[in-house]
DNA sequence: GTCTATACCTCGATAGAC
DNA sequence: GTCTATCGAGGTATAGAC
């Protein structure tokens, strides 16, 4: 991977995050890049190449931070993992939640089949602390996290020390 | 409002909704309006002006629901009145919703003040119920109603009655 | 740097209501 | 005859692509 090849990588996501995919033209990247238009296109083959680049290339953080809650066998620290998430996402990585959001209303991309693991091993977590409804109490964390961190890269609300022990009692933690 | 306005409105609606904005072209409105492109300018100005005009029309419904919580005097009302929100919303109206979030990632824009007198309202509730953190709690399901409904006008849930029973259940209504 | 398509928008012409 | 709603042929700029 070159450094005009990262440069692109990087432009792209800023701008895309902040302005939307659509509204975001090649010659825009290319201008902050500080590369010709062309080489986006020798490198990506096209602009929704190059989106594709930029998502696999963020996703696979995201993707460990979910692992780190599936792979936890404690019920409570399963649930526990799970509500730290927001906390433990760097501003650096904020781009790129964002563009999540963007691409799930702007393009109808769909990431939450990433969550499915998730949900399951919530369920089974609340089961085996013996909740009533397990999977709505799973589904109602997840709509509640979904807000927050929705909140929260858009700079709404900055997740801090006494939200998350609130969190934390209201679930016994 | 002709019969023409009206049906540019509500395609505009529907194309906005689906697609997002900038990949919905004014030539697409017009086509499945069945109406002349120039007479979408000659009616709203321009593609940005169409757009305010749409969501001029439909925020006065999301008002209305608002108010019903934010007069509510009855602390345990106020909480179950919001907490029914996305039960009331018809599904003739969820392209509008679609659409609010569609504006808030793609463009930016906003809607999220008119929540503000909802949130004291909630939060004032919360502590007249003897709530530890009455202004968490309130923000908690401020974020908890905005990914359910952001769920649910997607299309990846339908609120129903066991979910309905199970909040209120949690809230003691 | 060039090409092609298409986006948003303008405007004169038309037609019918009053 | 005036006015308002409508049509549809352009104009201009810029997008993605190579």
């Amino acid at each position: 991977m070159t450094d005009k090849q990262e440069r692109i990588l990087n432009c792209g996501l800023e701008l895309f995050a902040k302005n939307g995919y659509n509204a975001t033209s090649t010659s825009q990247i290319a201008k902050l890049a500080e590369v010709s238009e062309g080489l986006i296109f020798r490198h990506f083959k096209s602009k929704e190449g190059l989106l594709n680049a930029i998502i696999q290339e963020g996703q696979q953080k995201v993707d460990q931070l979910y692992e780190s809650v599936i792979n936890e066998a404690e019920p409570k620290l399963v649930i526990k993992k799970f509500l730290q998430i927001p906390f433990l996402v760097p501003k650096s990585e904020y781009n790129f939640w964002k563009l999540l959001f963007t691409l799930k209303w702007e393009l109808g991309i769909d990431s939450s089949e990433k969550l499915k693991p998730v949900v399951r091993v919530l369920s089974s977590a609340f089961k085996q602390l013996s909740y009533k409804n397990p999977d709505l109490e799973a589904g109602f964390l997840i709509h509640y996290m979904d807000g927050l961190t929705s909140a929260s890269v858009k700079g709404d609300l900055v997740p801090n020390k006494s939200l998350k022990s609130f969190l934390e009692k209201k679930y016994n933690l």
